[in-house]
Parts: structure tokens; C-alpha cells; sequence
DNA sequence: CATAGATATAACCATATGGTTATATTATAA
DNA sequence: TTATAATATAACCATATGGTTATATCTATG
């Protein structure tokens, strides 16, 4: 995944509420109003961060009636995963910084 | 580890320029000048993204003479990765909500 | 010791974020 | 069709964030 829609990713992750729902989409699927009375919040702000996850990629929805059921991308979170031991290979970086000799040697 | 805790080194990650720092870090120790060129930022912002870098320990530094040497602290990588399989318990929540009856039954 | 280089901290600013209340929108039920 | 319940969106506000410039701190060197 490219650095800016990774920095997304975990920025999405990055809010206690939206870890939590997470962590609680893990165990089931749920819609907003079952979500609202676990956070002390509004139904908008349960809204929002499910946009927030939505667009992110880490939860799909489903309608049922009235309900709108949320569930984890669990693709999407080993994806996540196996980005944080395969990040992209800078070597280049490296090498132009060598050549400009802006590399630090010391020791 | 800790929701909110869990949830500041997500957002220490969720950061396009911390994102590339740690990719760079997996790739060689650096120290903030050797950085600065990178990224097109003062020096300040580098030193401030390595400072939120190091209270979330996601690196640890070294001093060698006038420079300041950041690495990778690749266990604690290990321990976000498995974090995003390792979800807490939260069933006693869901046992709390049906007592409520605040579980949607549909279907 | 005085100077210079590398890094950190302070103070500031524009934008993003996460909450709120008010108001759509959508689907079921009367 | 009208009323009600669930969800989404809009508009707003206080705080967090990521950048800046100016300044302090720390280390090596003349």
C-alpha cells in the first residue's frame, strides 16, 4: 500500500472510540445504535467514525431494514499487518543521499 | 497493550512523514540531519516527528558526539502487529448489552 | 574559552479532528 | 399515507496536529 493511504489507514486506527469498535466488531457485528450506549457519545459521532472506517476500508456494511450492520475487513487488518514488515524499499534514498554526500559517518 | 495507549502509536504511525521515517529506519539507523533533506521540512519538524517517534517508543536514539542516531524499535512493530490480531475480551460487554436489551435481534 | 554545528524547545498559525445539536433520509409499522 | 425508528449529513466549536521562525542546549574544535 502506498505511504500516504497506509498513514490513512492508521490514522484511522488511531482514536480510542474507533479501536474500541473494532475490537468489539471482532467479536460480532453490530449497527450504530447497539454501539451507542457502550461510548458515551451522540449517534452522529457513532455515525462518523463508521464513515471513518468505511472509507478506510475497515469495516463493510450491510443493511438489514431499519439497521445498518457494520463488520471487520479482516483482510483489510492483514493487510495492515503484513505492512508493518514489508515497508518499501528506500535503498535509492539512501544512494542519492550518499552521492550528495549528506550521509553522516561517524564512529 | 492498553486501548488508548494502543491508540497514540497508531496515530504516531498515521503520519505520511513518520510513516517514511520509519521505512527509512528499517533500511539504516539516521540521525535528524541526514533526514531533513528528504523530506522538504525544517529541522524542528523532523526533531518533533523523532520526539513523538520516541514517547510512543516506536524508536530509540543514541548519541554519538554531536549527532543524535534514531533506530527502529522493531519489537515494538512486533507487538502492534500482533495487537491487531489479539483484540481484547470485550463478550462481557456484549452480556452487559443483552441483559439491557440493547442487542438487535433481527433476520 | 569562543565559535560552529547538530538537535531540542518555545511560540505561533492554519488545518484537521472529534464532539455537539439540528435536520435530512430511509425503512418499517400503524 | 402518516408516524416512528435508525442512520446519515450539515453546521458549528474546542482542541490536537504539523508546519513555521526564533532561540536555547549540547558537543566538538580552534
Amino acid at each position: 500500500m502506498e505511504i500516504k493511504k497506509l498513514a490513512d489507514v492508521f490514522k484511522a486506527l488511531g482514536d480510542p472510540t474507533r479501536l474500541k469498535i473494532i475490537a468489539l466488531l471482532n467479536y460480532r457485528d453490530c449497527c450504530v445504535c447497539e454501539l451507542m450506549p457502550i461510548f458515551n457519545v451522540s449517534q452522529p459521532s457513532i455515525s462518523k467514525h463508521m464513515q471513518r472506517l468505511k472509507v478506510t476500508d475497515l469495516v463493510t456494511e450491510t443493511r438489514k431494514g431499519q439497521w445498518v450492520f457494520y463488520s471487520l475487513n479482516r483482510s483489510k487488518l492483514a493487510e495492515i499487518q503484513s505492512s508493518l514488515e514489508n515497508f518499501p524499499d528506500l535503498s535509492e534514498t539512501f544512494k542519492e543521499l550518499e552521492e550528495k554526500g549528506l550521509l553522516v559517518s561517524c564512529d
